[in-house]
DNA sequence: CCTTACTGAGTACACCGTTCGCAGTAATCG
DNA sequence: CGATTACTGCGAACGGTGTACTCAGTAAGG
């Protein structure tokens, strides 16, 4: 069930037989991740996809076995075109620009913060990926155990950040409202939290905290943030 | 749209008129969060919800402007009974107590590791369990914006984390096969990305990792990660 | 050249969230 | 005490969804 038979990395894209197939994967692929950039991921259905491209819908089945393989090949895309970071040998800096280019893709295609898009298959382009971070920090002493969690704290963080990012955004997006209306529907709640009295930091984050007045605050909190972790990590580089 | 008006915590559950609802808040959540637990989040429908308590499907819109209201209160009710963590002055040990007990609460429930059901709108009991976590780092001379970084980067951490450990077991689950069988139908893929020789580091991984052949690995990665963070954490007290 | 194995796709099924309208009921007001 | 008002439950229906089945058509291999 998991699919017709494997991964679908390991499986051709051309039969040996049979008339060519009229679509590619990639076609397919970049139509998806367009419809989701554009309409937001929940517009991506089968039926839509199969119109976008001028086909029937249950034609793409011949090209994906569910729709999460569909998912799968779209993450993987855009792993391959749109997270760019670089490796020049200083582990702190090419650390820092990972997690800003996985930030940044992420915030490009907010649909890749679900984990239904997650590294749940690794894709060649994916694997690529974390074999170019893992490079950043081989040769500082470190066990290949102790690599692979300074790698997995540093992409929860980032993981996690986007999360916290984009879910205002999504709440938003879904209500049908634009930013100030739906602000003004969550403004008397809040009120209503702080008088009564038992959320008193709360009250300080809402009444003397910069951060919700700050356009940039998740720009910023994700920058600090990030900094403290590399500390953290920098803590686990032997003597 | 948002809703029919307001947040939902701002909406009395009982009107003033008319007859008394069949039906409580409280009793269709937890009917939610049982049916979510153990059928997956999926199999939380409007009609599988009315079924389970009795009712017809239309019923429940007089309970929930809409299917989102649902998850807020099954969210924010999780949040409330199944998140434990203790307070006792020490703020390294009360962020681990929140760290380790937000990891169980995310384990136990696997559907609030997806954004649907983050922190998009702070119920009361979401609130007070923010409240508590930043009342543990209140008075170590930081300023309140310095405390929402730090509570904020900790929680990317875990949720992060949870999303990673959470998306494999996911996959699992919606295959419909077993753990074994699912990591058969990998092992092919994997092997042909270890015989292509251009990942070398993941290679190493696969081959001389501990990690993957540990049971506890994804214990192991969160605890060595969370001391990291915490370190990381440390170096924002002042002096 | 014929067998084999594929491709495209119409149709259908079993769901889904949500809306509408209507009958029934309880609290409030005059 | 009506009458009014505002609610409750909910059957039916609308417009979606993923996907299985089937069947005709087509290209390559032997």
């Amino acid at each position: 069930m998991s699919s017709s038979r494997g991964v679908i990395w390991d499986r051709p894209e051309r039969a040996a037989r049979g008339p060519a197939p009229s679509l590619s994967r990639e076609q397919i692929t970049t139509a998806a991740v367009t419809l989701a950039d554009t309409q937001g991921i929940e517009a991506v259905s089968m039926r839509a996809m199969a119109a976008e491209l001028g086909v029937g819908a249950a034609s793409l089945y011949r090209y994906v076995a569910r729709k999460d393989e569909l998912i799968d090949l779209m993450a993987d895309a855009v792993m391959g075109s749109d997270l760019q970071f670089e490796v020049r040998g200083d582990w702190r800096e090419d650390l820092r620009s990972f997690a800003h280019g996985l930030r940044a893709m992420t915030l490009r295609h907010p649909w890749m913060a679900v984990p239904s898009a997650g590294l749940r298959n690794l894709g060649p382009n994916t694997a690529r990926c974390y074999e170019q971070v893992l490079s950043a920090i081989d040769g500082l002493g470190l066990e290949i155990d102790e690599m692979l969690v300074m790698v997995e704290t540093l992409d929860a963080f980032v993981r996690g950040r986007a999360l916290e990012e984009l879910s205002e955004q999504e709440a938003v997006r879904r209500s049908g409202l634009d930013q100030k209306q739906w602000m003004q529907t969550q403004i008397p709640y809040i009120e209503r939290l702080i008088q009564s009295g038992r959320y008193p930091i709360l009250t300080r984050v809402v009444l003397d905290a910069r951060a919700p007045r700050d356009p940039d605050r998740l720009k910023h909190g994700f920058d600090l943030g990030l900094e403290r972790v590399l500390n953290g990590l920098a803590t686990m580089l032997p003597e």
